[in-house]
DNA sequence: TTTGGTGCAAAGGCTTTGCAGAAAG
DNA sequence: CTTTCTGCAAAGCCTTTGCACCAAA
């Protein structure tokens, strides 16, 4: 739990890194499970969240909490905003770094003390449009 | 699970309302159920599950997929921005209207059809200000 | 060696669901 | 009456955890 511990470059947490980078589709756990059993098939869904999370919380890779009931992993640490498809689920990246100083404008009307904020889209990625372009 | 159904005003789904509507607190479902024991000490977990998704469902209450595992469920309906504290989960609310037309801008660079955004913020909540004040 | 990591399977937390009886319209 | 809703308990889904063995450093 602490970040005491120093960390050994296993086989599994080296692959799960990999993997994660090479993909822009920010996998769920089990995804990423799914993709990794093709090259270690003896790797165990347990290790694959144990991984992720302390990957996630030495800030290597990025923990996502949009919508839905399984969080994302993003090999991307950089600042971007996400675009999540309301029909099928899969999520996507917008470069959008909003200007406007919004944490700033926050503070003056709370008495929370702002430490960061999260700017999420919803909508229908290009393969729902179609689909529902289909059945209309 | 269609819409086609109508609605009936049962008791509990009253109670429901008047509860989520009377707080500020943006519960989850079991805090929800916690308080709604104290008027209706028979309701069960699950008809509040049932009924905070049906209503939000149509519109009359708001479901938040914040930060964290739990759904919340907000009574106010209009549009408003939540702050989560990082400490201790508590969500309250932020008056901020991005002016800036984020929409478009990320409409710009994305293929997918945006619908609808959602801006959050993540801080220290008073009382955990004060708590880590008290600690240092 | 030492100590952190792994696989496996069981346990946990939150939410959904099947069912028979209750109640709204 | 008819159809939706409720309480209860069981099932489900995703994630975490205990344990004995394994492997980095």
């Amino acid at each position: 739990m602490e970040a005491k511990n120093k960390l050994r470059m296993t086989k599994q947490r080296q692959v799960i890194l990999e993997e994660l980078r090479m993909v822009k589709t920010h996998p769920t756990a089990d995804d990423m499970y799914q993709m990794l059993r093709k090259r270690m098939p003896k790797i165990s869904l347990g290790t694959v969240y144990r991984n992720l999370e302390i990957l996630s919380e030495s800030g290597i890779i990025q923990k996502l909490d949009v919508g839905g009931t399984q969080k994302r992993f993003d090999g991307d640490t950089t600042i971007h905003s996400h675009v999540r498809c309301v029909a099928c689920g899969r999520v996507g990246d917008i470069d959008v770094k909003p200007n406007c100083n919004l944490e700033a404008e926050a503070q003056k009307m709370t008495d929370y003390e702002i430490i960061r904020h999260r700017l999420e889209f919803a909508g229908l990625c290009p393969l729902c449009q179609q689909k529902r372009k289909a059945t209309a």
